[in-house]
DNA sequence: CGGTTTATTGATTCCCGTCAAGCAAGGTGG
DNA sequence: CCACCTTGCTTGACGGGAATCAATAAACCG
């Protein structure tokens, strides 16, 4: 059995994110939404944009906020989730570069339904819901990617919403590591690591479930072989036994 | 105690729907989306749509089709929902007039995530996806609209996602029949009448329950006159105390 | 009026949440 | 580098909320 307990992820947070306008025009380049534009068009939407550091844990916004930026992951993962009553909170997803969140539309200035925390050090570039709104009517391309990526995200909700209502803890926890390895994970010899600081508890609030029964089911998985993990970390070692025990018989 | 058990909704599902080129424009002029433009616009943009009847219990569209379609209720009431194995549906949603569905993005032609029933008789607009598009490049202000339900959307069904994690059954049917209420309510002199075919099964699936258990809750909120129900209808007495039943201490 | 669908109700089971104690990892400061 | 503390993870015992199974009743329909 392995014994290798160390967290195998960077928690490297001292250095200062800086935000810079390179790596802002670079961000913002490398945006599915921008793919289109040239450089001049870019450079003039980037003015538009301010940038902004966070550390570890520090939050963006709270659920309640009057909403009325839009954000951009630049660097860094960013938690967001409903918080709810007791320690009760939802995770809802997890976001990397490239990620837009906040309010994207220009509902005039409404107030936010989520709350935005940073997992890691990050740097998000934001924009006020207006300005963005006024990007969205010049650029009709981008509206329509806007409009792609939500609908994606709407999928993916209703999707958790099936999830959550059909299946039992162990396989809600199965689908949610599958998920996390497709968008964190990264290949290492020890199987596909998960990128990004997850406890038990953000698992629960992901599944609907305890971090007791998290914690259960993940020692079985351990057991078997099928993952391994530890304090703030998880890699998936069999992903083809992972899938399979969500297959419909 | 109230004795009427006949059912107080209409079920008059004989008429044929013709969906007429009138009532197309009607309906389409209606759509908050197309306020915004004049008449001549308006036909340009109806010849682009399909009309189709649908008798009650009818399906338009089954998850897992390939999605080329977007669709608008011009009349009757859609159920959205994704099959599960075994019975085990999860209804996400309950569609009138003006409500759009289907594939909203021009995504190339992907699959249905859900499938589509016409709950009562109903007559359903439709239009390629791809000619949505074209109309969405050519008024940006639709592609921001559109934008703006599809995250009315993602809001609602993080909500959701929230209720069904945090909430036990009996809460989780309250906020559903308040939901219920504020969609599909008409005021009547006995309270707000949930104006649409809703069986406990139904109710089961919106709350990721069982009939079983939906039967029980929904017997006490009888016994204690908050609301009226029988055999797939439901009226709600006293919206006050089901609201106070949700509120946070 | 029989046949079908939907709703009610009870008995039983069990998954999972709750509570509580102990353990391991990581960080810090002397 | 080790004692100490904090935070996160594990493990067990227990109880309860809701699912399951099953049988009856009510509403609707042709």
């Amino acid at each position: 059995m392995n014994k290798r307990r160390k967290s195998p992820i960077q928690m490297i947070s001292t250095e200062e994110h800086h935000c810079s306008i390179d790596l802002r025009l670079k961000i913002l380049g490398r945006l599915p939404f921008f793919t289109d534009l040239n450089q001049t068009q870019l450079k003039a939407i980037n003015q538009r944009f301010n940038s902004l550091g966070f550390t570890k844990d520090e939050y963006i916004y709270f659920s309640g906020d009057t909403s009325e930026r839009m954000f951009v992951v630049a660097e860094g993962k960013i938690k967001l989730f409903q918080p709810g009553f007791e320690k009760r909170n939802v995770l809802l997803n997890i976001l990397l570069e490239g990620d837009l969140f906040g309010n994207l539309t220009v509902f005039g200035s409404s107030t936010y339904t989520d709350t935005a925390q940073s997992l890691t050090s990050s740097c998000i570039l934001s924009i006020s819901s207006q300005s963005f709104g006024e990007i969205l009517e010049e650029y009709p391309s981008l509206a329509i990617k806007s409009l792609q990526v939500m609908e994606k995200r709407l999928i993916a909700a209703n999707k958790r919403v099936f999830e959550i209502s059909t299946l039992p803890v162990e396989q809600r926890i199965v689908v949610t590591l599958l998920t996390l390895g497709e968008k964190l994970g990264k290949k290492t010899d020890q199987g596909v690591l998960i990128d990004a600081p997850i406890s038990r508890e953000d698992l629960a609030e992901m599944t609907a479930a305890t971090p007791e029964s998290v914690s259960r089911v993940m020692k079985q998985f351990q057991n078997n072989g099928i993952i391994d993990s530890g304090r703030l970390w998880v890699s998936i070692l069999d992903l083809a036994v992972l899938r399979k025990l969500v297959e419909i018989e």
